[in-house]
DNA sequence: TTCGTTGACTTGAACGTTCAAATCGTACAC
DNA sequence: GTGTACGATTTGAACGTTCAAGTCAACGAA
């Protein structure tokens, strides 16, 4: 194997060159007040000129810290990545002003991602992780914490949420949201299109359909498949053709929702006119739809911020903190 | 700030515990046959009862290579994502293999991308670099040439092929493939649906096709748009309103080809018997559409095994070298 | 004068690894 | 018996940085 670096200026080429020592130099890099300013100026312009850049490995080692976080390479075929693509670009961001950079790792199964983990963080690779897709009985959340590795997550832990420090969006604020600006247009048989119960993030939108249906005094009315354009479009049919059909769709995800918008062009309703349709995540397939898609939007910048801001924070002894941050609607040609 | 990190077993620890000397240890990770049977048995045993792991920001310093290469991390509103999503995804899975990890920048311009990379490469933070797609003009391809910085792309150098080491897709045997299978299935008259000309990916999938074409002594029939669902649709409405419409279409991406069958249905066409469609990409578009598309599929997963073994064989004198991958057809319902 | 304080800077050690050279038996050929 | 070659292991230095403790001169107060 070839070495290509070529040798680089280091410390001790800029304080030879300037005539000071080691020390110095890396005061002028991270402590300027501690230097005078004559020799501060001086060893600047040494800097400049030799074009001259911490070595990060050595920072690393010296400082047993690596400035690397690891976030999990999500597999393409996943239905949830188009909300999570966006995330990871903002995680990116987040992490660059925060003088941190995030690597990626692919596990091939669960108890891999784990081991992975363990490996990365005892090696001294990286300083923790981003997990994001957390679930019920989510073996990472269980395993990391057992083990004291830093981490934080985009998503609660679900089974145990104080156990560690989490940013997540509410989405039952976000369906309840999409059900009173239905309620405000006037609509009064509001449906809701959902998940088959998971106990955690479709039940979550389904909760604030469900609350705010109450507040006004409405009855609920609901259908729930799986999360495919297909098994939305059967089940948004069923809706539309009951007796008293719904005026308004409040969908758990914008994949139901283009299906649903389907399910609606094939029993000839104008989408936006006749039928109103709100998806969820305010991903790429919004624009696929036409008229597009309104839809929920997860503040995912925030969520990466707040994510970065939460593991810099983070403290051996300190208590996990959590956050939920509200999305927003982002209005289009379906409502 | 805090440090996370608790005290990990090192290499001294282990050498004490089996009463040997660092460097003894150090052979029986890296080098066991160097290790007499015995001693390579205990100190096993006690790396194994500490869970000693070798500090990679150590390794690092000492071996002047961080073992990362860093990758811009694409706009989640780019068009191609959708390609690029599988290749990260491969890249990480390569990196892996060859024991390397994958970091992500996300610049906000290209001066900043060229200035992030030269930083990371300067301060030792990365080995290198692996770009994604390059296009005439591209200005990270002459300045890593010129600073001498190690990396690979995907995609090739389109101004001086010969000047970096890339892997790319054959675009135009992906187009000339379609095109044949068109043939062999009797169509006769075949449409090709692309961009307009950028002198590159666009130009190499028509290229392919105006070659079967000639091959087979048709006449070519052409019609050109941005990459956009309605874009595609209104140029595949010109294409299949003329005298004599086309019976197949050859497209240069998903984005059209679903544009086109959309085209089609709009006007009672039935795309697969009536009109064969094919894509190119491969990408969760081919899904939506129904029925779904047949597509030309990159082989992601090689081409990012391929960068990376050319990657790790780069050496500073040696000349570049250019791999070209043959992409395949997958055969759905529009063909 | 003496002594403590302060500011500017230097020195030696440490972070955890590997490289290159040295040491020490032990076996083998002559 | 002597040289020597080899295998197993150790030692000291190096990678490039920062920390902790030091030096040294200038200054002001007692």
């Amino acid at each position: 194997m070839i070495r290509h670096q070529q040798r680089m200026p280091t410390i001790a080429t800029v304080a030879e060159l300037a005539g000071v020592s080691r020390q110095t130099v890396s005061n002028v890099v991270r402590a300027p007040h501690r230097v005078s300013p004559e020799t501060l100026h001086r060893v600047q312009e040494i800097i400049r000129q030799v074009d001259y850049r911490p070595n990060r490995s050595a920072i690393a080692l010296q400082a047993r810290r690596s400035g690397l976080l690891a976030y999990r390479c999500h597999r393409p075929e996943e239905t949830e990545n188009l909300v999570l693509d966006r995330f990871l670009h903002d995680l990116c961001r987040a992490a660059d002003d925060h003088d941190h950079h995030i690597t990626l790792v692919s596990p091939t199964s669960t108890d891999q991602e784990v081991a992975m983990y363990s490996e990365l963080y005892r090696s001294g690779r990286v300083d923790g992780f981003v997990l994001s897709g957390t679930h019920r009985g989510d073996q990472r959340l269980t395993s990391l914490v057992a083990e004291a590795i830093p981490f934080v997550s985009f998503g609660r832990n679900w089974d145990n949420p104080q156990a560690s420090t989490w940013v997540d969006v509410d989405g039952a604020s976000g369906a309840r949201q999409a059900t009173e600006h239905f309620w405000r247009s006037g609509h009064r048989r509001i449906a809701f299109l959902g998940w088959p119960d998971d106990g955690a993030i479709g039940a979550d939108r389904h909760r604030g359909y469900i609350d705010a249906m109450t507040q006004y005094r409405l009855e609920p009315i609901g259908a729930f498949c799986f999360d495919r354009l297909d098994a939305g479009e059967v089940s948004a049919a069923e809706l539309l053709r009951m007796p008293e059909p719904p005026t308004a769709v409040v969908c758990v995800s914008d994949t139901v929702a283009l299906g649903c918008a389907w399910a609606a062009q094939k029993l000839g309703l104008v989408v936006g006119a006749e039928l109103a349709i709100m998806g969820f995540d305010d991903s790429a397939l919004t624009r696929i739809a036409r008229p597009s898609l309104s839809s929920v939007r997860q503040p995912t910048e925030l969520v990466a911020q707040a994510l970065m801001d939460r593991f810099i924070g983070l403290q051996p002894a300190a208590r996990p903190t959590q956050t939920l941050l509200a999305p927003s609607l982002v209005h289009r040609g379906s409502s």
